[in-house]
DNA sequence: TAACAATAGTGTTTTTTTGACACATTTATT
DNA sequence: AATAAATGTGTCAAAAAAACACTATTGTTA
């Protein structure tokens, strides 16, 4: 057993990003704080890593706390320690990249948290580095998002192409051409037509899709190309 | 100003994966430890954040201590935080990535640390977390090297195409076609010709060519597709 | 010194993918 | 029944990628 020196601890925090899509825009999950520092300010969800944790249970620990969702999408982004970051004492922040369905988050759960579901470009300032990391998570959403087929992560179960197809425009501030977009999903055969239509359509209802999650799981990691010019040369 | 929990400081340490290439493979910088605990066994270069300094600067602390180099590419990769990876303590390890020209380390410096260059696929087993560490390295080097002009990091000032092409080869492991390949990278325009040639062959002697170190920053974050199929469905 | 082996450099052709576009269909509303 | 708004499908040309063949250079060897 051997003895580090104590006076090189740190404080280890978790920030989480929680993305959200309302069919239209790209929406934060971000919290009013209610306690000191920067109390009333706006910050990301976050929290202290636990001594009894892991870094990824602490981070679905606090997406829990916050939506009461388990089994989301999130994986780590980055690690922020700018020496003074947090004025009130040296600490590390791991930030978590999290995707979810904004109708299964817990409203109720939402609201007593101080939180709220703000459209992405309408964002208030951040405490601390919190501006920077979500600037980080928006550069990684599109970069993973032209690359792996992520977007459904942020649509209900079911889903049109159409709504696939907005939801990618808003990440990436670019009309799509209809035609080829379609084109391109369906050539990847992740998508099961299930015979419904999206009821809620005024005009021609569209078809509603889902994931196929075993193809899902088998292809992730392979490299599409869902938007091939994506911040090309 | 607010006071944290003293109970829930952590040690913050930093491991550096550092990768070469000397022309057949690829290579990782590694020490036989001389410090308890774990002495005698092979890690990767590490210590502990100091409580003066930035999470880079740490890294380039400790990739400078151990080759002397300064001004390499270095990014941060993951953190890696289970709760008990680390025997000793509660220790949260940040991972940078590090690519550097073999030729350009300090021999003295990397063997008075009882370090050496060990080819990627002869590597010994690691400590803690270690070999989970380099399987992500190797991961994000060939997501990495498949979409940004990255290979030239591990490349002398000047180099040939068909050096960089082995290069390529080593890093996913299959056999490329000499004049698509030579094609694609001629068509990004950041190799310069130098004029010269490899006058270390044998038999015909390669073009010398050098980064467009404007162009290179100027395209660093586009996309490119130097592997089209790597990992594709 | 001519043949050779090994490596480098530059084409061409075919196939696949992309981008741009046109037309027909469905559905609530007028 | 006409209309407007959205969906679904198809075509064609351009671009990119993959497959492949020939020529050139250089040290070695017969």
């Amino acid at each position: 057993m051997v003895k580090y020196p104590a006076a090189l601890k740190v404080f280890v925090a978790i920030d989480c990003i929680i993305f959200g899509f309302d069919g239209r825009d790209l929406k934060l999950l971000l919290v009013k704080r209610n306690l000191e520092p920067q109390k009333g300010n706006w910050s990301l969800m976050g929290g202290f890593l636990y001594p009894d944790e892991d870094l990824d249970q602490g981070a679905g620990r606090i997406v829990k706390e916050l939506t009461g969702l388990t089994n989301i999408y999130c994986e780590q982004l980055t690690v922020k320690g700018d020496k003074n970051r947090d004025p009130g004492a040296r600490t590390v922040s791991v930030v978590y990249f999290a995707l979810i369905k904004i109708e299964e988050s817990d409203e109720e759960l939402v609201r007593s948290h101080n939180a709220s579901w703000i459209v992405l470009e309408r964002r208030p300032d951040l405490i601390f580095d919190h501006n920077q990391m979500v600037l980080d998570a928006i550069d990684h959403l599109r970069y993973k998002a032209a690359l792996h087929p992520i977007g459904f992560e942020l649509l209900s179960e079911t889903f049109t192409i159409p709504q696939l197809q907005k939801l990618y425009e808003a990440i990436y501030d670019v009309p799509i051409d209809r035609r080829n977009f379609s084109r391109k999903l369906l050539s990847t055969s992740l998508l099961i037509d299930t015979g419904m239509k999206n009821i809620h359509s005024t005009t021609k209802k569209a078809t509603l899709y889902r994931l196929d999650k075993v193809r899902y799981n088998e292809k992730f990691h392979a490299f599409w190309n869902f938007m091939a010019d994506s911040s090309k040369s």
